[in-house]
DNA sequence: GATAAACTGTACACACTTGTTCGAGTTAGA
DNA sequence: TCTAACTCGAACAAGTGTGTACAGTTTATC
């Protein structure tokens, strides 16, 4: 699902908020938003300090249609993040996490290890700009997705419950992570990771 | 030990190279270089973006006179990096890596775990100034002492051996980051991350 | 006590980034 | 076909950071 940034406020050369226009926004106006977030989420994604400039040119559009777009650096951001968070949820949302408390953990590895390694460092970016609650809440879903299963396994003794649940989201969290610089470094293939994410996940967690 | 950086250019007013002066540094800058260096360690470890002039003054020196010990910003990180990687090497090589494996994987997590949460994103800074090469080799000590036991332990079979021993410490680099982060979060306790730590990882590495 | 080493604030130059303005050209859609 | 939406390069302003120069002050060591 794609989502267009709300542009509330006037563009310096004449477009007009949404609310006053007669018609939708132009095709190409709509094209170059979305090739903006791309560009934005592929850029943020390994260099989380990329410029204005950066971005734009990784777009393939000038600065100032960026800013035409976006009020600031910072709205960019935002959006991008928030973006990237509902994609994950919703991709979450589609992983089967009933049955086995192990197997559906496996399911959920395989499906958040892609995300991870798409989104890799655009939670540092989106840290340098936005405040740590609005960041909180905005990870919150998918976290609570996790912790939602993890309780699941714990409780049908499965999972080992002799250490606190959230510090196992970030074990979690911290291993898909770990997984992604490690297939940047070229140590292990991106084919290899989801396997080996399960099984060193598994073994951390299992009772 | 403490390593003072080799100035071999000459700075702005006047001081020389280390090879041109007739006596030994004096004391007052022996301590400022030991004070910018321990600032710059402090600081770059939760801000790897922070400036010179945020390092000068936790510092308690000027910015001309840190630039009068450091020739820039990136020789300064350098310094501060290759001194971190020494110093983990050093406590390493007090760690008792003798006799069971596993036993001998969590006294190294012990030491080890501390020292991360002491240097936290001082690799991230490092990363940002120097080669992929060189923050490669610096690594390279505490690695092959962290792998040579791993080796020993699937060796003896009480540690995995179906995945390869470089993600393994991977994995293990991965949840002593994580339990950083974790305790910066406020989710655990300093005092509690070291058991959590020792678990989880040989959780994930046990045969 | 003398003197060189070291420190410091101020100022400057340069580069980069963010954000804005302008005027001209292009494009999409009615 | 016409026109408004959209794009764009150039230029500008402001801010930040890095690195250098200068001249005066302070400190350490012989």
């Amino acid at each position: 699902m794609v989502t267009t940034p709300a542009q509330t406020t006037e563009t310096t050369h004449g477009a007009t908020a949404d609310g006053g226009r007669d018609r939708a926004k132009r095709a190409d106006a709509v094209r170059n938003v979305e090739a903006i977030l791309a560009a934005a989420t592929r850029v943020l994604a390994t260099d989380p300090d990329a410029s204005i400039n950066e971005i734009a040119k990784a777009a393939g559009v000038g600065r100032v249609t960026l800013y035409g777009h976006f009020d600031s650096r910072a709205t960019l951001v935002r959006e991008v993040v928030d973006r990237a968070i509902a994609q994950t949820d919703e991709a979450l949302a589609t992983v089967d996490l009933d049955g086995d408390p192990r197997e559906a953990l496996g399911r959920l590895l395989e499906a958040t290890w892609h995300l991870t390694h798409r989104f890799g460092a655009l939670v540092v970016a989106g840290s340098q700009v936005l405040p740590p609650e609005e960041m909180s809440r905005a990870h919150e879903g998918p976290a609570q997705r996790v912790r939602g299963l993890l309780e699941r396994g714990r409780a049908a003794g499965e999972l080992r419950d002799d250490m606190p649940v959230d510090w196992q989201v970030s074990v979690l969290q911290a291993i898909l992570h770990g997984a992604s610089a490690a297939v940047h470094r070229g140590e292990i293939t991106a084919d290899e990771a989801p396997a080996l994410v399960r099984a060193t996940t598994l073994g951390a967690l299992s009772a």
